[in-house]
DNA sequence: GTGGTCTAGACCACT
DNA sequence: GTGGTCTAGACCACG
């Protein structure tokens, strides 16, 4: 994994780790790896790895069971909860950007669709069958 | 004007200073305040301004005389080009994150229609007369 | 049973055990509960009760018989030495802590006298018999 | 200062920090030392304080100003609360603990009473014309 | 100067 | 094995 060296580490990967539960790929109350084992596949120091999953903690989004490692959470609504405020950040960030660039709604569109056709959409790995392509 | 203490108070100025001129409120050429007075309505401190206006002339975005002040750069293209970086750099991650969450390209467009209906679409007073309203 | 998290599960669990031993309502030489229904009643895992027996039998508060399970200890003395203790520590650190947060004598007289009013004194189940109301 | 082994470091610091301010000693809007300095003053590491730190400005007991330093909050209804809140909690303890050693309410009076005589009482320096005697 | 983050490596307590 | 804490020392961004 790579990480932007503008963003502190640790809240790219507690992104990283919220992604796929967001996405439906992890289950709730579905075990993580343990922390060692994370920061040696992301290839970042424990205690950056640690750091991580503490913040994930207390936003409620993990629990840790000591000696026996940490599972996501099993609260559903939680999980939508998070999504919803990401998905809903994401949209407000944007338009708001957008915003202030003056852009009107029709060149946003028409920004949105010149984008799609340069295949930028898609950049993680996501099953064909899931993908809406729109036609 | 609020800053979000989490970022660097110098981009958010330097981004704010950038806002106006490539919405086309305010010529190439023009004038600005002096760093001082902008220090004092933004309430930062002036070595932070000094920051600001540094980094906008290192980008070339501004240009400064010994005496007289700053000013907008005359130069049509060099503003015309940090627009369409700044339309691309936030469409372009729209894309990414969009995506990471695992929303369609259907889902996209209904959410940001949903949103428009919240009127969060004009976030900065824009002057009716200067906005396209698509057609 | 209900335990904090921030502390060892096996302290809470000796102190658990020590308790009723300590208040009088388990006599010197009684047998305890096998390790494994204990855990099984705490739901705790039985390593972690092993641990707490272990310990206890290191303090000398109980001993344990191959074959035929473990015992409070039949010293009187010894049981008595712990309760000195326990109440010694338990005053000790509320006077500390008293005096760290400023409090007068007065205040604190006053304090334990309205919490005492709310009916935080019980917070276990102690049958009437057995309390000393207080001449 | 000294710290107990058996609590993690930094929340020690963390009531320490405190103390003055819960007591009056030092006010709400005040500057603090420097991570650095106060790291130094306790003689633990600059890490352990800055966590310290971050976790009383997560609980909006501090705020800190990015170069500049931290300061207690400004908020005179938050450290109230925090005082009341630490007040209760030590008072809560003290009682469940005396419940659980079945200390009647005649014999705990009489347990701090002579436990005052040995001038337990004040263990932190607190000016004698803030002391309440109780004679 | 300030605080924030990261790495490296260690020790400990718990299950 | 697990997570939690601590130290040591480094680098960076900020005001």
């Amino acid at each position: 994994m790579q990480f932007d060296p503008k963003r502190p580490i640790y809240l790219q990967i507690m992104e990283a780790i919220k992604r796929p539960v967001i996405r439906g790929e992890l289950k709730p109350g579905a075990a993580l790896k343990s922390i060692r084992e994370m920061a040696r596949e992301m290839q970042v120091n424990p205690n950056t790895m640690t750091r991580a999953f503490a913040e994930l903690e207390r936003e409620g989004f993990i629990h840790t069971q000591r000696g026996t490692g940490s599972f996501i959470t099993g609260d559903q609504q939680r999980i939508e909860q998070e999504r919803s405020q990401m998905v809903t950040a994401v949209a407000e960030q944007f338009l708001q950007q957008i915003s202030e660039l003056g852009l009107s709604r029709a060149q946003t569109i028409k920004l949105l669709n010149e984008m799609k056709k340069q295949d930028l959409y898609v950049v993680e790995s996501i099953p064909l069958s899931k993908r809406d392509t729109g036609t």
